[in-house]
DNA sequence: TAGCTTCTTGAACCGTGGTTCAATCCGCCG
DNA sequence: CGGCGGATTGAACCACGGTTCAAGAAGCTA
């Protein structure tokens, strides 16, 4: 699965390691949350000591501010990929809840979106806040054409989105991979539930076509250079 | 507003107090969240010393314990009350949907509901998970009655409640009294998008007659006798 | 192999915050 | 007025957990 074989270069190897324990805490903080999660108890998960945590992040807060980029950037990526699909608004939105449920929950690493902001200060709060509202402003932009379209009914924008939203993000709260359903099964169930509410009257459902891809997941390679500046510690 | 006028007996004293704490608690721990607001803190919102928190409540997890098992009891008879009115099952969803977000963000004291249990042990969390778990329960009760009445579409009953509860239970996230939106406002908006998602074709959407009462407001004296055991500290 | 840098460790430091407790205050009852 | 019990305080206790650091191990380059 993995295809850590070959570690490259020295530098690809420290972002290899960052990764790993990204992993590993968002994995802890989905258990007990992110206060209630010791940093020791990060490092046994990934395998190092807690001192040695601190080579890699510059502390507790910037290790959160780190996941939270991390799936956020994820999510952004997904709007993006939707907005350039020959779709309908609905089955944009379609796609957009499909695509959002598989980054918080079949997307490994770093997934706990958006959650707990409030532990964060600073700079990393502010991105990661930047982050999420250029997100949620390209869900409403969604809503908006449809209704402009008049393929969805005319409603408050903000609540509409904040609904789906949260349904959505409430899913971490439960979702346990190996349950009954699949995280494809809990978005595809969730977009046609979530959509026909907003559905215009005589309008007739529209899925996207083939199948949303997971972003985050793998194939991941080249991404815009050095997303964050509190990489390096020292 | 608040009759606190003539304090009766030195029990019933008592237990006014406690609620202030509750009140208190409740309020900070919207705020920052469980982990992150102290004894001391709550303490102080309260008009006291940190030590005296502990006259009324055995400690930080009592404390928590009392607030959701608050809320669980209040949405439990809200649930009690929509299943005795008579309105067909999309008219009762709509109303606890309304009074489900009124529960949480109208209801001053002890509203965080059942978000948090992770942070809860022993005892205290069977009990709060029991309620919990009653309540949701009656949601997929209505749910199922529309279904076999055919006034709504046929779907999996775990993942629908569960994306109803997601869309509301994330209202304490964001929603903040003297905002945009009254909490009924947001209630109403909810329940018509919620609702309609789950509509049979065909069928006309139906709304309950009056408004919604707000359970735990006010109002609630003569409850059922001692609610907790874990109450009187030594 | 020498010598640099990067990783890694384990132990120690230290602030925060939950909790305890003896002493005091206050209201009520006889 | 005397005194009893609940209420309240403030300070101290103490453990947990984030963080630091000096020292050593492991890699890499020449």
């Amino acid at each position: 699965m993995v295809q850590s074989a070959v570690p490259e270069s020295s530098a690809e190897r420290f972002d290899a390691r960052r990764r790993e324990i990204l992993l590993s805490a968002s994995r802890a903080y989905r258990e007990r949350g992110f206060h209630a999660t010791g940093m020791r108890e990060i490092a046994q998960a990934a395998g190092m000591t807690a001192g040695n945590l601190y080579h890699y992040f510059a502390g507790k807060e910037a290790l959160l501010a780190f996941c939270q980029e991390e799936s956020a950037r994820r999510l952004n990526e997904l709007a993006a990929w939707v907005e350039e699909q020959p779709l309908r608004a609905d089955a944009r939105l379609h796609a957009l809840i499909v695509g959002h449920v598989l980054v918080l929950n079949e997307g490994l690493p770093g997934s706990l979106a958006h959650l707990e902001v409030e532990s964060l200060d600073g700079e990393g709060r502010r991105r990661v806040v930047t982050l999420r509202d250029r997100y949620e402003e390209a869900l409403r932009g969604i809503l908006r054409a449809g209704m402009d379209a008049g393929v969805l009914r005319r409603a408050d924008l903000k609540l509409t989105a904040l609904a789906i939203l949260g349904a959505i993000n409430w899913t971490v709260k439960w979702f346990r991979p190996g349950g009954k359903s699949s995280a494809r099964e809990v978005g595809e169930h969730f977009a046609e539930q979530l959509v026909r509410g907003l559905l215009a009257p005589e309008v007739e459902l529209m899925r996207p076509a083939g199948e949303v891809p997971i972003f985050g997941s793998a194939a991941h390679r080249e991404n815009n250079a050095t997303p964050t500046d509190s990489s390096r510690t020292r």
